[in-house]
RNA sequence: GUGAGUGUAGCUCAGUUGGCAGAGCACCGGGUUGUGGCCUCGGUGGUCGAGGGUUCAAGUCCCUUCACUCACCCCA
């Protein structure tokens, strides 16, 4: 049995590592404009939280988590977390912000697991970029959570389509979702295989149903059904997003998985990523914290699917990068000592210098330090220890000098900042 | 969980009616006793995904199985 990776877990190898590493690198410096701050929060959790906030009945909870007994005498279950938000709601409460200090703005970053099939983009251990804002229930604030998601796209010239719903609040919702069961009891020979399951299960489903999109389109729309607050609340987050010049197309189909959304609920769709097309998701769960045994406190967020949005840019931008600005060549053991003193010193200078094997012959070192993209070769040999010198060799065009030893850290500062 | 497609060198793939496992790229070395790329010559590298069957003979035909990919489902 070959020690392989485990299905749907990746390794992520040079390009590969930097695209994902680019795109977190981009969503802390927007969040940090957006005046959010970190937190880190653990990987594992009791089972029993992503039960109650997620809901019962979702597919996450349902199949998808990695799930076990922990150790101890209680036989408490734990589970490898399958998203962001209830972990954050919980550390939110736990350190009693809810009544303390209500208003917060988190954002984090790190894995996310789940047991499900993989396909293109779509992983069992994935990272996302999430962001949660507590004690904000105005459309301003939804608003500006788009707002940045957008700000954050442009900056990695990635092109996406936003889309907005409402899902109504706890006084509009319940009346919505009894006309769709109502609907669907009545078109129940009609439905495919799927929407038979999710009739009772979870009817908002129906909504998004890709086997029969035009029945489907006849089911009650949700902006129908709307209260008057939530009508309200949905048009200002257009206005706003209008103002803003953030162009979206309303989708009235646009549900989500999680039971805890409430009104605004948007997503991010990019067509270079295949069928897994949502980037980003978020909304609006102001019934969550208090769900969870903390105060009344409105919450709305969104998660950034990192690996999605990295499989979307441009690969090729990822390719050279990590190249040395000196590679360095000793030929023999007295070389080595000089060459590791002066890698020291042009690493204290801020350079990247990587420090090639002494055990292999110059021609070899000098084909390698060109395939790493090194903008300079260094060679010290025996003749060069004599002297007192260093050969400096521009990979770019072949210039080649011999400079005294003491001189190398200026002279390459000099030259890589032109 | 369901369906389809694909498994041959590290990578991308060719392999005819069943007849000695190949190419390009990558890697290593020579052409240059201490000078990269381009060129040129050579080399390392394979349980042909695995197991079974048919056959004088299987990468090729049959059965089973596993993995990967994409899609459904679901979702970031």
């Amino acid at each position: 049995m070959a020690l392989t990776r485990l299905r749907g877990f990746q390794d992520l190898i040079g390009p590969d590592a930097r695209a994902v590493g680019f795109v977190e690198q981009c969503a802390r410096t927007v969040a940090e404009r957006y005046s959010i701050s970190e937190i880190r929060i653990p990987l594992l959790e009791r089972l029993e939280l992503y039960q109650r906030s997620s809901g019962e009945t979702s597919d996450v909870v349902e199949k998808q988590m990695y799930a076990f007994a922990d150790r101890d005498d209680a036989q408490t279950t734990l589970a490898l977390r399958p998203e962001g938000t209830p972990g954050v709601v919980r550390a939110y409460i736990d350190a009693g912000l809810d009544r303390s200090d209500p208003e917060q703005r988190f954002y984090y970053y790190g894995p996310m697991f789940r047991r499900e099939r993989p396909q293109k983009g779509r992983f069992r251990q994935f990272n996302q970029f999430g962001v949660e804002i507590f004690g904000r229930a105005d459309a301003a604030c939804d608003a500006d959570l788009i707002i940045m998601v957008d700000e954050f796209r442009r900056e990695l010239g990635l092109e996406v389509e936003f889309q907005v719903n409402s899902l109504g609040d706890a006084t509009c919702r319940p009346a919505f979702r009894q006309a769709l069961l109502e609907w669907g009891r009545a078109h129940l020979d009609q439905l495919c295989e799927d929407c038979h399951a999710r009739l009772e299960r979870n009817p908002l489903r129906l909504l998004d149903c890709k086997t029969d999109v035009k029945l489907a389109a006849t089911a009650p729309s949700s902006a129908d059904y709307l209260c008057d607050p939530c009508r309200k609340h949905i048009e200002t987050v257009e206005e706003l997003l209008t103002k803003a010049n953030v162009p979206y197309v309303v989708n009235p189909r646009l549900v989500r998985g999680l039971d805890y959304y409430t009104r605004t609920t948007f997503e991010a769709i990019s067509n270079a990523v295949g069928a897994q097309s949502a980037v980003v998701a978020g909304g609006r769960y102001d019934g969550l914290v208090e769900a969870l045994g903390g105060a009344a406190v409105a919450g709305t967020g969104f998660a950034i699917g990192v690996e999605r949005i990295a499989l979307a840019l441009d690969a090729d931008r990822f390719k050279r990068d990590g190249a040395p600005d000196a590679a360095i060549i000793a030929m023999g053991d007295r070389a080595t000592v000089t060459a590791m003193d002066l890698a020291r010193e042009l690493r204290t200078a801020r350079l990247r210098v990587e420090m090639l094997s002494p055990e292999r012959g110059l021609k070899a070192l000098l084909r390698r330090a060109d395939r790493l993209g090194a903008h300079f070769a260094l060679i010290i040999g025996d003749n060069e220890l004599a002297q007192s010198v260093v050969q400096v060799r521009d990979l770019r065009n072949s210039a080649q000098q011999s400079l005294p030893r003491a001189d190398i850290a200026m002279h390459l500062r000099a030259a890589l900042i032109r």
